[in-house]
DNA sequence: CGCCGCGATGATACTGAGTATCGTCACGGT
DNA sequence: ACCGTGACGATACTCAGTATCATCGCGGCG
């Protein structure tokens, strides 16, 4: 065990561009600048990061491969859930180390290729919620264009509750805020969930004049539970 | 007028840049073949394209401008008008030159720096939206969030509509599909316009039982035209 | 006619990211 | 003591992108 020693190199090595972004500038700072901090050799940075932006994005592969792994593991009748959780777990791994996090967004936020990077990085997270949704809905209509939407909707609700998190500093807990923004999107394409064939419904119910109170209330639980959850 | 003898030089930078991308594909072909090709020198390529891959998104810069006096030429009555103008000015320009826009699309499709290019592009049109739909939201709850999802929404129809439109070789009008899925949009946003307070709303209505049918209906028709256009 | 300004081009040199290759060293197993 | 094997360092190379200076064509103007 290395209890305080020398951390990993490739720590090392983050921790050094970080630093030298932060104090000299992104563009400012060169590989060989970084690797020297680290006590490394520019060799070896590329060993541990395809590329000098990745240093500031380390784990998206593994955060990639988390969220792909969760809605793999899903059947349809808990498509919704997964997706949430899905949301849920990438949120988390932002709050999780949230000093990292607000350094990187206030980085992102002045260099114009690390922004391209991140939002090819989204872009990605959509994809996959694309595919998997695209696959849920399968055959329904619209399936391609709705699939496409779902994930666009997701990912921004995402973004939107990150992206004020981190405004503010990273003060406050935002699974409250996700949840919120979920189910608003939830919400949202739900209403285009029941009419199946038709445009909105407007449904006239009559009952015996006779009929019971409780058979009426039962009557409405019926249709009412055919909602999905 | 130089009838057809030489093509300004940007033409010609562009034509050779696509032309040996796809013979010898993108990270094979330098910006000396270019120029070569273009009978030019490389000065000169990087003085008409900020970069390797601009030569492939020539007008993205203008068409952004575009977007940007089409949303600003609006008051908050025509929104829904003016971003869906905005959209269909996108669309049209893709398909006004069919055959560049699918040798592009085939060609980011095999490149993933291209494709990285391209996605940054859509954000920038994303934000536009956002921006715009905020402001125009301005003072209503959830404003921000409904805004990012707004514009996710409107340019993911935008882009499921082109990407089935380029697979299919462009060749068809994609205006019908894409007023269908701006339509699909808009009718699901619009769901949550109405119940200002509180969930789902769930209605029961009562009449007195020697009610006249014309009177129901005047009654359901008085609710029903609450409902905005 | 000659001079001048000016915009576009060409030529050269430089920085720095990313790749490839080879040598070296430490480490564990046999 | 021997031999992989994996991680690191060093060197050299390609190429994108930037900066700078020289050149050329061309219209205006004295």
């Amino acid at each position: 065990m290395n209890a305080m020693a020398t951390p990993p190199i490739s720590h090392r090595l983050a921790e050094a561009a970080v630093a030298l972004f932060d104090e000299n500038g992104y563009d400012e700072t060169t590989v060989d600048d970084i690797a020297a901090r680290a006590g490394a050799s520019r060799s070896t940075f590329f060993r541990h990061y395809r590329s000098k932006e990745d240093a500031i994005f380390p784990d998206h592969d593994t955060l990639l491969a988390a969220v792909d792994a969760r809605l793999r593991a899903s059947t349809a009748d808990t498509a919704i859930v997964a997706v949430t959780d899905a949301v849920r777990l990438v949120l988390a791994h932002y709050v999780q180390d949230a000093e990292v996090s607000l350094r990187r967004y206030r980085l992102v936020g002045r260099v114009p290729a690390l922004r391209d990077r991140e939002i090819a990085s989204v872009a990605r997270y959509q994809r996959l919620f694309r595919e998997f949704i695209g696959t849920w809905l399968a055959d329904s209509p619209d399936a391609g264009l709705r699939a496409e939407l779902m994930a666009a909707s997701v990912v921004a609700a995402h973004n939107q509750v990150l992206r004020g998190w981190l405004r503010a500093g990273g003060t406050y807990d935002p699974s409250g805020p996700l949840d919120h923004a979920l189910g608003y999107v939830i919400a949202t394409f739900r209403h285009l969930e029941r009419p199946q064939d038709g445009e909105n419904q407007v449904v006239v119910a009559t009952f015996d004049r006779s009929a019971s109170p409780q058979a009426v209330m039962e009557a409405i639980q019926a249709h009412l539970q055919q909602r999905p959850v």
